[in-house]
Formats: C-alpha cells, sequence, structure tokens
DNA sequence: ATAGGGTTAG
C-alpha cells in the first residue's frame, strides 16, 4: 500500500518539495485509511512526484525522484513515469539507455508514455526508431494521443521532411477521429508551411470542420512570409473574431514585405479596434516605422510604446528597434539618447547603435562604442562586426579594420561571413589598396558573391582601375546578370579612362539584355507630417510649378558658382542636352525644392531615397547647403548623407 | 500542446 513517508520527504532532493512537508497531513496517513483515501493520497503523491520532476535539472535528480517514485510502488504508473521520461528528454539524457530501461519495465504502456518515448526518439534525431515505436504502439492496439501526432509533425516540420509529414497525415485518417481534431489540423498546417508547402497546409485548412484564430494566424503568418500579401490580408478579412496575435501577424507582414505605410495603416486601425498592443506588435510598427524614415510617426510610435508600458527603458527589444528606427529616421542623436536610456543593454543594442553610427558616418563614435561593450564584457556577434567594420571603412581605418577581422575568428568565435568580407573589400577598396582587395577575395574561406564583387567594382570607380573592374565585372556579370547598376558602373569606368570602344560595348549589352532602370523616388516629410512622394520628372505635385521654379532658380545660382551638371550619372546613350535635362528631374532634386518652399528654415531638410544617390545630385545636395545654409540629411539604400556648408558627411564616398 | 518579434555589407 502506497503511503506517504516522512523519509519521502526529507530526503526528497528538491528543496521545494521539503518546504511542501505538512507535519498534519502526516499524521494522517500514518492512520488506516479507507480505499478512497489510499486513492487520494495516491494522486498526491504522484503529483508531488511530477512537480518534483518539473524542479530536476539534471539525470542525478531525475534519478533521486525516480528511487522515491520504486520505493511507494509506483513502478507501473504510467503518468508520472511518462513525465519522468519527458524531463530525461529534457536534460538531454540519451533514450536509448535510460529512459528505454524504464519504458520496457511497463507492462501496459499508456499512450502517454509511448509519446514521450516517440517524443524522445524524435527529439534526439532517431526518428526512424519512433516511426518503429509508433508502429509497434498501434500493433498492440494503443490508440495515438492528438499530442502523439502533433510530435511528429513538429519534427518534419523542423526537418523539412514533407514525406513522412504526409505519412502521419496519412495515419491521422486512417486511425479515425483525428481528421477533425484541431489540434492536429493545426500542427499540420504548420508542418506543410514550414516544408514549404503552403498550398497543402491551405488545403487542411479549408477542410477543417472547426478552425481557430491559431489555425487562421497560421495560414497568414504563412502567405505573409510568402510575400504574399494579397492572400494574406483576404483571409485577415474574413477572420471572424481576430486577436492581438492575428493583428500582429497582419502589421508584422506588411512591415517584413517593405510596404510600411500598410503597416501603419493597419496598426492605426488596430488601436482604433482597441486592440492590446504588446512588445511584438510594437516591434512590427517600429520596424515599419524605421523603413519609412519619418520623424512625426516615429515620434507617435514611440509615445505608444511609452504609453503601453514598454518604453525603451521597460524592454530591451523595443529600445533596440528604437536605436535602429531613430539612426533610420536620421536622428542619430535621438538614437543615441534612447540607447543610454536601455536599462539592460544586450548584443543588440550595441550593434543597432554601432550600425547606427557607421550609417552616419561616425566611425569614431562607432569604434568607441563597440570597445565599451566589449568592457561591459558583452560578446560581440556577427552583426557587430559589420557595423564596426563598417564604421572603420568609412573613416579610412585600415589597420585597424584589419586587425578586428583578424581578431573576430581568433578571439571572438565570430567566423567571417561573406558579409564581413563584403566589409574588408569596400574598407580597403576605399582606401585604394584594390590589389589586397582582390586577393582577399580569391583566397577567401567562403564563396564570393556578387556583393564582394560589387564592391571591388564600386572602388575600381573611385581609384580609376579598369583592368582590376574587368575582372570584378566578369564576375557580377555572371553572379547577377540582370543588374543594371553594376553596367552602368563598369561603364563609368571605361568613360574615364577613355576606352571609348569598351563603353559603347557594354552600352550595347545593355541594350540587347533590355534592362530598365528601376523607377527612382524620393520621399520627404512635410511640416505636418505628412509624406509627399516624387519620381523623376513627376509632375503630379499640386505645386508642381513652383517645384520646378525653384529648382531652376537653384540649378542657376549653383552653376553660377561653378557648378557644371556631372553627365556620367546618366546611363542612357542620349544626347546631351537631353541628359541635362533628365538629370534635372532627379527625384531628390524635386524633393529638395519642395523642401526648400515648404519647410521651416531651421529645420533639416530630410529626404529618403529608395536607390543610391547619383553624383549629380550628391553634388547639387553639397552646393544647396552651402547657398541656402540648409542643413540636408539624405537617406539612400545605402546609408546616410548629412550636407551641410558645402560638404558631406560621407567624404564623397559612398 | 498549436499562431505574431529586433540589428546585416557595394
Amino acid at each position: 500500500m502506497p503511503t506517504l513517508s516522512r523519509r519521502f520527504f526529507i530526503t526528497a532532493s528538491n528543496p521545494e518539495l521539503f518546504l511542501q512537508w505538512q507535519p498534519q497531513r502526516e499524521a494522517q496517513v500514518l492512520s488506516p485509511l479507507s480505499p478512497t483515501q489510499i486513492q487520494k493520497q495516491r494522486k498526491v503523491l504522484e503529483s508531488k512526484l511530477i512537480s518534483a520532476l518539473d524542479c530536476c535539472t539534471s539525470v542525478i535528480q531525475i534519478k533521486q525522484v525516480h528511487a522515491h517514485l520504486l520505493l511507494q510502488g509506483l513502478d507501473q504508473c504510467c503518468l508520472v513515469l511518462a513525465k519522468l521520461i519527458r524531463t530525461l528528454t529534457k536534460v538531454n539524457a540519451p533514450v536509448e539507455t535510460y529512459p528505454r530501461l524504464i519504458f520496457e519495465q511497463v507492462r501496459y504502456p499508456n499512450p502517454f508514455l509511448w509519446t514521450a518515448m516517440i517524443r524522445g526518439y524524435i527529439l534526439q534525431g532517431s526518428v526512424s526508431e519512433s516511426v518503429n515505436l509508433y508502429s509497434c504502439m498501434r500493433s498492440v492496439g494503443t490508440r495515438p494521443l492528438s499530442f502523439t501526432f502533433s510530435v511528429f509533425f513538429k519534427a518534419c516540420g523542423a526537418a523539412q521532411d514533407v514525406s513522412l509529414g504526409r505519412q502521419i497525415h496519412a495515419q491521422t485518417i486512417l486511425v479515425g477521429g483525428f481528421a477533425s481534431d484541431l489540434y492536429v489540423g493545426n500542427t499540420m498546417i504548420d508542418m506543410y508551411v514550414k516544408c514549404g508547402y503552403l498550398n497543402c497546409g491551405r488545403k487542411v485548412f479549408d477542410e477543417m470542420p472547426d478552425r481557430d484564430v491559431i489555425s487562421w494566424t497560421e495560414l497568414i503568418v504563412a502567405y505573409a512570409k510568402n510575400g504574399d500579401m494579397e492572400s494574406a490580408w483576404d483571409l485577415f478579412v474574413e477572420l471572424p473574431v481576430k486577436d492581438k496575435v492575428a493583428w500582429t501577424a497582419i502589421v508584422t507582414g506588411y512591415a517584413q514585405n517593405a510596404r510600411p505605410r500598410e503597416a501603419l495603416e493597419v496598426f492605426e486601425r488596430m488601436q482604433n479596434e482597441e486592440v492590446e498592443t504588446d512588445v511584438v506588435t510594437l516591434v512590427g510598427v517600429i520596424s515599419a516605422c524605421a523603413q519609412l524614415g519619418v520623424s512625426k510617426y516615429a515620434n507617435w510610435v514611440r509615445d505608444v510604446a511609452e504609453s503601453s508600458g514598454f518604453g525603451p527603458c521597460d524592454d530591451v527589444v523595443v529600445g533596440s528597434a528604437l536605436v535602429d528606427m531613430y539612426s533610420k529616421c536620421g536622428s542619430v542623436d535621438e538614437a543615441f539618447k534612447v540607447f543610454e536610456g536601455i536599462k539592460e543593454k544586450n548584443v543588440f543594442s550595441y550593434s543597432s547603435m554601432i550600425l547606427g553610427f557607421a550609417m552616419h558616418g561616425r566611425g569614431h563614435a562607432a569604434i568607441q562604442l563597440f570597445h565599451d561593450m566589449l568592457k561591459s564584457e558583452m560578446g560581440p556577434n556577427h552583426v557587430t562586426f559589420i557595423g564596426v567594420l563598417t564604421a572603420c571603412s568609412h573613416v579610412g581605418l585600415v589597420e585597424q579594420g584589419r586587425q578586428l577581422f583578424a581578431a573576430m575568428g581568433n578571439h571572438y568565435g565570430v567566423a567571417p561571413s561573406v558579409e564581413h568580407y563584403t566589409c574588408m573589400v569596400d574598407l580597403l577598396g576605399r582606401a585604394g589598396h584594390l590589389e589586397e582587395a582582390l586577393e582577399l577575395i580569391e583566397t577567401m574561406s567562403v564563396e564570393p558573391n556578387a556583393c564582394v564583387w560589387g564592391a571591388l567594382l564600386g572602388a575600381c570607380r573611385t581609384h580609376r582601375n579598369p583592368d582590376i573592374a574587368q575582372l570584378a565585372a566578369d564576375h557580377l556579370f555572371e553572379l547577377d546578370p540582370n543588374n543594371l547598376g553594376n553596367y552602368i558602373l563598369l561603364c563609368n569606368i571605361y568613360a574615364s579612362a577613355g576606352m571609348w570602344d569598351k563603353v559603347s560595348r557594354i552600352r550595347k549589352l545593355m541594350r540587347v539584355k533590355g534592362l530598365k532602370k528601376n523607377a527612382g523616388y524620393s520621399w520627404i516629410e512635410a511640416k505636418k507630417g505628412e509624406i509627399h512622394e516624387f519620381f523623376a520628372g513627376d509632375m503630379r505635385h499640386p505645386m508642381s510649378t513652383e517645384i520646378m521654379q525653384a529648382l531652376e532658380d537653384l540649378l542657376n545660382r549653383l552653376k553660377a558658382n561653378g557648378y557644371v551638371p556631372n553627365l556620367n550619372s546618366v546611363a542612357y546613350d542620349i544626347h546631351d542636352d537631353e541628359k541635362k535635362h533628365m538629370l534635372t528631374n532627379h527625384s531628390e532634386k524635386l524633393a529638395l525644392a519642395y523642401g526648400l518652399l515648404s519647410t521651416d528654415v531651421d529645420c533639416p531638410i530630410k529626404i529618403m531615397k529608395n536607390l543610391r544617390i547619383c553624383e549629380d545630385c550628391h553634388e547639387v545636395m553639397c552646393g544647396a547647403s552651402k547657398i541656402t545654409g540648409r542643413e540636408i540629411i539624405i537617406r539612400d539604400n545605402m546609408r546616410f548623407h548629412h550636407f551641410h556648408n558645402g560638404s558631406c558627411s560621407c567624404g564623397n564616398f559612398w
């Protein structure tokens, strides 16, 4: 007869159990009990053992609990044994030895015990053995649980093993009663989606008799991750009861698909419907604001975060996202204030701030922060090194960059990736060490990609080296044949070397391939925070006439000061007059003219652009900052340019 | 037991 003994409590390895010891109850136990009381005591004992197992973190502790269990005559108690095996799996005890031994001593394993064993084998990578156990379980006539299937589906999803997934799917139908199980259905959708079979997941969803918000959200996320926001939105609209997770999925979906305005719109609706905002929602919205780069929205979302109790001081993830957001909104000083306010900074906070400094050309600040980070004994990761190498590059700290690059693998255990090599090629290339950069590419430990060769090609333009440029271009045209930018760069390099026959050959190649320039556009935040968007030659704006006039006036004043339009920036093989016209219409120039017309004189003019700023526009911005006395901040797809009194923070290299 | 999250180079 199982009884609770004093010994059990006192020798229990776990202090929590000891604290739970109640002498009154023990007195009861020692007196004779009725069968129902015995049953009740047994239940109490079982739950004590289970909670003891919850606290176990090593095999030795589990063995002690096991010893008590045997002492109490519970060697056939599947409930506790299943928990014991799950706990052993959690502490990574090899399932084949100790757990297997326990399992084989049980005469009538229940489905929970079978499932615990199956799960153990799956988690330890023995999928075939788990399938084997499942067959045994079926052959002795034991009915599986929903959980049994979900264990398999989870494993298939993680291993992207759709063929096993389909077999288990067939089993859920074969065994009967599981095809309509909500939990099984949901884990099955997830399995198909993770294996890349979104349509199969959809089919499961469509055939489910009962669906809950989880089923819907799984599919919404799957569509969003697939870049199909239209299907995601359609599902979202149909979803009868939307919870905060579903809302967040759609907001984040837009943010991750580079549609920040829609993300913000949906978030605003979410707030109007008074759905609770939590950290995960905020992170998605903050990322959308970072992409948009508009201060009004940035400040708004920060207020929302703070009033929801997740300000930068409260939550490190929100704080780090805000650092990134303010950097990308052009306010690197504000980013640093937020950074300083984060109570428990982590590697994300530091990396974001280092990248922020690097992006704004404040290389020394970035490197200083990197050293502060090391002092606080925080381990840098691969992104941290991208930030700090970029920073070195922008300040021309070649030797320091070399040392950091060498140290990353040797001292910090971060193996250099293609991205880090790209930074190094950029660093060496900018400083004019083209041969060394080429040598680095040729001896790379990983396969060079288009970015690496692109960095080299960019450096060849600055340092006018057509030979190495040709080599880089050969690789680029193979790796990334439809990227027009590479052809233009090569053209410029040949043109400045006077190699006109090569120029016309490349131009012909571009024509034959029918490569078209990406639609470049710029946007600017007006006084009240509204966004004005411009394409090249755009006349849609209600103030178009004034804008064109202001631009012409500005260019005339610049020309009087010696500005000559830089025709190299136009890739097309057209007449110079036409080129001049095209240059004049570049979207960032229109945005600048609008900014001059309609923003406060003491505020910087902030322009965002989806492509890299061209040389001519860069020159115009420099000149405009001098003539007008206005500070101009431009974010292109690479970095920030702060124009002040005739010069740019990028030092004319970008 | 099952659904949503932050930093990435030319």
